[in-house]
RNA sequence: CGGGGAAUAGCUCAGCCUGGUAGAGCACCACGUUCGGGACGUGGGGGCCGGAGGUUCGAAUCCUCUUUCCCCGACCA
């Protein structure tokens, strides 16, 4: 993509109203407009690293046998009076009347949704287990929205709801959500901690939120510096037990400050972390919660009809763009990890007045395109400065400078975003590292 | 929802106290000079001063109401 011709709105000052840095600097990189309080428009940039990360989302849920379904944004009341949420969910929930004067809502969650549809099918014990999610925008009217997109009233959620016969099946789908999670958020380029958590309105008994680790997370959070031994990129196969698995990750002290109590902490201070956090996902296993109220229910193996166990797992794909800025990011800018940054490289023309460095730069350009390389070309004429400062806050893992000064002696300048290293290379050689 | 703050050019802000009909820097456009870490000069475009009402000869400025946004707190992916 050439810049000059792409959609890129950097700011150099900061708008007044975002005080953490995901938020600053998803407006000043050009990711995000404000249309209402807790409401975004998303620009080229700020999409694209949206849907990388939907996408490592959604390989991860398909790896561990989910299947992607698409539900409605505007939801019926009748399912909701139903379950008993429609009362319960209070002024959170957006409520609309059609012109029919029929009560709508704009769903903050599909539980009722998904336990229609899934009832009105599945009617044996055969056809399960079954794990549907989607990827989909909910709007929670938040009393306060804040920090950008980390916290807004519309956001994109994957959410997953598992459907088995009984409890200890459903317990696997949890523990297969569990370990899909860890992967999904090592492959983000985060370091995300299992919590025992609440199980808040969604209601249930077992529960645990994955806090990401940033420096300017929200809350304050304590764990064992144990969690560091663990690989989170979990190589199991499809009929694994994950228990060992799962226990191995619950076992290790985690806790929230409204939780720990410094007095009677389990682990000795020496081996403590504390540090600040993000929710980024959420998983419940409820049962019938849902199931026993909406009849969800199928015949098993003895004939018996009994409703379905349960369990649903959020992710919060639009506030990981903003958790992601938290977790990296300097004082320049972002730093983008490579599987979701929005380019790979971003090539700078240093004198795009000057015919010889540009046709280097449109050289280069075409080679690493044809390479399949994305590859962000600042071709517009502007100083070389101005060029460094705009990658810097954008934030690509690899910048690649070609000027004059460099061509005279054979060489370009690529350097590495998240080091801050430099090295000087042939045009050749740069395109084997960028490539390789 | 309680408490606090703000709204003036695309952005960051000044002007308001003490009313006289709107400014700066950046950004944008033109020309020229620059050119490897957010260059410089000259010229230019851009604002019913959030909205409504009131006071006044006259309101960005004073008064009332209202809308929106931000921050702190209790709740949430």
């Amino acid at each position: 993509m050439r810049l000059s011709r792409y959609f890129l709105p950097t700011l150099k000052e900061t708008p007044a109203e975002a005080q953490i840095a995901s938020h600053r600097l998803m407006l000043r990189a050009g990711m995000i407009r404000q249309g209402a309080a807790g409401i975004y428009s998303w620009l080229p940039l700020g999409l694209k690293v949206l849907k990388k990360i939907e996408q490592i989302v959604r390989e991860e849920q398909d790896r561990a046998g989910a299947q992607e379904v698409l539900m409605p944004t505007i939801q019926s009341s009748d399912l909701w009076v139903e379950s008993g949420r429609y009362d319960d969910y209070g002024k959170e929930m957006l409520r609309i009347e059609d012109r029919h004067g029929r009560q709508m809502l704009y769903g903050p969650t599909n539980e009722e949704l998904i336990t229609d549809i899934f009832r009105k099918e599945i009617k044996s014990y055969r056809d399960l287990p079954k794990n549907l999610y989607h990827i989909q925008w909910k709007f929670r009217d938040e009393i306060r929205p804040r920090f950008g997109v980390m916290r807004g009233r519309e956001f994109l959620m994957k959410d997953a709801y598992s459907f088995d016969l009984t409890e200890e099946d459903g317990r696997k789908s949890y523990n297969s959500m569990f370990v899909a999670y860890l992967r999904t958020f090592a492959r983000l380029g985060l370091k995300a901690i299992p919590m025992r958590a609440d199980t808040g309105p969604i209601g249930g008994d077992l529960s645990h939120e994955f806090i990401v680790i940033a420096d300017t997370g929200e809350s304050e959070v304590f764990f064992d510096k144990a969690f560091d031994a663990l690989d989170p990129m979990i190589d199991a196969g499809a009929g694994d037990d994950l228990q060992p698995i799962v226990d191995e990750w619950t076992s290790i002290y985690a806790a929230t400050d409204e939780i720990h109590k410094p007095d009677n902490c389990p682990v000795d201070a020496s081996k403590l972390v504390t540090g600040r956090g993000i929710e980024v996902g959420h998983i419940f296993f409820f049962g019938e919660k849902y199931s026993a109220p909406m009849g969800a229910s199928v015949q098993g193996p003895d004939g018996e009809t009994t409703n379905v166990q349960m369990g649903s797992y959020g992710v919060g794909v639009s506030r990981l763009v903003g958790a992601i800025i938290e977790a990296c990011h300097d004082a320049d800018g972002i730093v983008w990890p490579e599987s979701v940054a929005p380019f790979k490289v971003g090539l700078m023309n240093l004198r795009a007045k000057d015919d010889e460095c540009t046709a280097a730069c449109d050289k280069m350009y075409a080679e690493l395109t044809k390479a399949g390389v994305d590859v962000l070309y600042d071709d517009r004429d502007q100083s070389a400065g101005a060029k460094f400062a705009n990658m810097d806050l954008i934030g690509l893992p690899w910048q690649l400078a070609i000027g004059p000064r460099g061509l005279k002696n054979g060489v370009v300048e690529l350097k590495n975003r998240g080091s801050g290293e430099r090295v000087e290379l042939s045009p050749e050689d740069a395109v084997t590292k960028l490539t390789g």
